[in-house]
DNA sequence: GCCAACGTTGGC
DNA sequence: GCCAACGTTGGC
């Protein structure tokens, strides 16, 4: 299986509401690199959603249930969107400031790329944050794959 | 195909 | 509010 994050400024969609609807189609993703990640997702795939601008940190874990599939909010029928189910919360939230001052997360695409919302983790890096973070051991894998 | 102008994201 | 990074548009 394969780790990624995922971006959203919390005055559009926040964690609260990802919590609320339990199961939320991921729209309006308009960048290519981060269609491609989409596209790159499996079922059972965990990612980490993230508070862009407002935060500025790591708030959840969220769990791939749908792969790509058209984005019903593009009317051209050319992007593409997912569907993630809430996992678990982060109880303790990364920030990105912890992020920027951890030798060990330096080449991290949520520094290396700021401006890319869907990017891949990598197995090193999702199990430092996990720490970081608090995340219970039976929430950093997905049992099913 | 190049590049200037402009728009967007997102951190500070 | 500013700006860096990056993407898009359109003239040439």
């Amino acid at each position: 299986m394969n780790y990624w994050l995922v971006k959203s400024e919390p005055d559009a969609y926040s964690w609260q509401e990802q919590i609320h609807n339990h199961i939320e189609p991921w729209t309006g993703v308009r960048n290519h690199q981060a269609k491609k990640n989409l596209q790159s997702m499996r079922n059972g795939d965990l990612a980490f959603f993230y508070h862009s601008n407002v935060g500025k940190e790591i708030v959840g874990i969220v769990k791939i249930v749908k792969e790509a599939y058209p984005d019903p909010t593009d009317p051209e029928h050319k992007w593409v969107c997912v569907d993630v189910e809430t996992v678990c919360p982060v109880p303790n939230p990364v920030t990105l400031k912890q992020i920027k001052t951890d030798p060990t997360l330096q080449d991290i695409g949520l520094i290396k790329q700021s401006r890319l919302s869907v990017m891949s983790i990598t197995s090193e890096h999702w199990a430092i944050l996990c720490r970081l973070g608090q995340v219970p051991t039976k929430y950093q894998q997905n049992k099913e794959n």
